[in-house]
DNA sequence: ATGCATTGTGCACACGATTACACAAACGAC
DNA sequence: GTCGTTTGTGTAATCGTGTGCACAATGCAT
């Protein structure tokens, strides 16, 4: 307990302190060998007072194996997301497994930072980023065995992945805002165009399509109250809609911000608001938001089984589906 | 490209296909390394084609450097910590460095969690969360030469640290929140007894005490919206208080939730309520909080230049102190 | 032509652990 | 007492790089 050894000990030299050889040092730290229990007993008593742990990179360099997960993320701030990485993150540490966080904010380097953390030899991959390929992270992580991802179904048999169903609940929102009145629809995009935004929009494009209604006009933002704010101002005083359903939760609170502000129009009788993700704050109560809302917990789970199945050298990809429910609030 | 390699490929083996010797492929991959610049050419070409990159893993146990940091926080999803946090690794990563969460959530597991990133041998240490005690910190880490943390000064010759001085603008919002004739202070805590917390509490304390005032009562809460609204509650009914400063800007809003909804309370009027941090959201047009805001930018570029010594080998801590500016909205 | 500095490359070892193999000791069965 | 099995430990190779040292080749000045 000195705390003053500037030098890390190996395990040389702690097998000279404990006049045994080094061998035996790995062995006392390793559960199920051939041991001594009185040498193991020893050993673990002589590596507190000096403070000895085996060193993980080497070890990682001879296990190929590095207990190191590399999780590619949009953003860490944005709530969207925040509150399944956060789970993840826990369930990781549960497992001994630490994660190393990618941030994907603008594409250039997008793919140099997997690279990089490729070199690491992570053992596991999960995207969660709607920003880039899976076939790009396919190519970059093709060595780490089969790639955990999530939302995009990619026909790559070393690829599992989760794929996410809202086509009913968005038939029950939108069968809701149709009979409160509600006749012009308008679809505000988290992103340009990506994988997951095109299949959120089709589910309420197809409940809008039942109905012989489609979308009068649609907005790109970026996930941001900012962007929800900006777009919502534009697409109720230019397009006259009534209806905003937005790509996740965060922009919808900024599109109600702005009707109320900008426009003075109060939901849900002058305008009906949807979000998307289901996250904490859109039941907060000064937001009582209505969602499209995905069971967080679920969909942790599904990530943690496709991780299991991947340390335990299950062969083939697998793929799980969950479905989205309705949150119902005030806002539609 | 043919991406359907199973195994990485060594330097050894890309040596023998380049007829070279291993040594010169890792030269090749050294920038200021003796190697002939056609000899260069030549290895990256074959290497790009074979998809070879060196193993970081074996890199870092040869060089004594594993360009691994290790980020401690309380937790993900909470905006208070999340800017910080998204800065600090795209900062991270613009230096090559690969940042691993490490998520202190409940307190049994914060030590073994930390001393299993120790093991990886993390070149930094960046301590957000003020729930784990630095000198805890220092014990685990004490191998990777001097710490970087945040917040908390601790006298020991191995730790930089930032310091925060919000006492200024904590006398601005007092004296305003005063001359509008309130009387009745609370304090609500974002944890039990954290060194952080305590500074905060401090910061308001002195600035009542210079009017011959003091808080009434304190409330603990644990950061989150709903802790806010209850301890809220709470405070509003039982202790007649009309002024509560917040431990962080989501409790505030949870706050200033429980004021309107349960007690028919409004801001600023009939009470005033402060947060702290000054989080993007604070500022949505929906939340419009007075709050004692602490420039993020700037917090991260005092921890990177601390990172940056750290990384040049620059002896001795270092610290710096940053001060807290009044962030006014309409709730004080 | 000789001496010396510079450049480019290979050999071999180090980094710190894990693990197959070998071997001695202990043990039980007959 | 002998053989076979189990148990505990040491020896040495291995994981994939980086790098000090040695050495050949080249360039340059005299």
């Amino acid at each position: 307990m000195s705390g003053m050894s500037r030098r890390r000990i190996t395990s040389k030299e702690l097998a000279k302190l404990a006049g045994v050889s080094s061998a035996t040092i790995s062995r006392a730290f390793s559960p199920d060998s051939r041991i001594g229990s009185a040498t193991r007993d020893r050993i673990l008593a002589v590596a507190r007072e000096h403070g000895y742990q085996p060193n993980a990179i080497a070890r990682s360099l001879n296990n190929q194996r590095s207990r190191l997960v590399a999780l590619v993320v949009n953003a860490i701030g944005n709530p969207c997301e925040a509150e399944e990485q956060q789970l993840l993150v826990h369930r990781l540490q549960a497992r001994q497994l630490l994660p190393i966080i990618l941030c994907c904010a603008d594409h250039s380097d997008r793919l140099q930072l997997m690279r990089l953390a490729s070199t690491y030899q992570v053992d596991h991959v999960v995207v969660f980023s709607d920003m880039v390929s899976m076939q790009d992270a396919v190519d970059i992580f093709h060595t780490t065995k089969p790639i955990i991802v999530s939302f995009e179904p990619l026909d790559n048999e070393s690829v599992s992945s989760i794929r996410i169903d809202g086509a009913e609940a968005a038939d029950e929102i939108i069968d809701k805002i149709v009979r409160d009145g509600k006749k012009r629809f308008a679809y505000l995009s988290g992103t340009n165009s990506s994988w997951i935004d095109k299949l959120r929009r089709k589910w309420f494009a197809d409940a809008l399509a039942k109905r012989g209604l489609s979308f009068e006009a649609q907005a790109f933002g970026d996930y941001s109250y900012d962007s929800g704010f900006k777009e919502a101002v534009l697409l109720l005083h230019r397009d006259k809609v009534d209806a905003i359903i937005c790509g996740n939760d965060v922009m919808a609170i900024g599109a109600r911000d702005a009707a109320r502000r900008v426009l003075g129009k109060n939901t849900p009788d002058d305008i009906a608001i949807v979000g998307q993700d289901g996250i904490a704050m859109a039941a907060w109560d000064c937001n009582d938001l209505t969602t499209l809302s995905l069971d967080h917990v679920a969909f942790i789970d599904a990530v943690v089984e496709l991780i299991e199945r991947h340390d335990a050298e299950i062969e083939g990809p697998h793929s799980i589906t969950l479905t989205c429910t309705a949150r119902w609030g005030s806002t539609a």
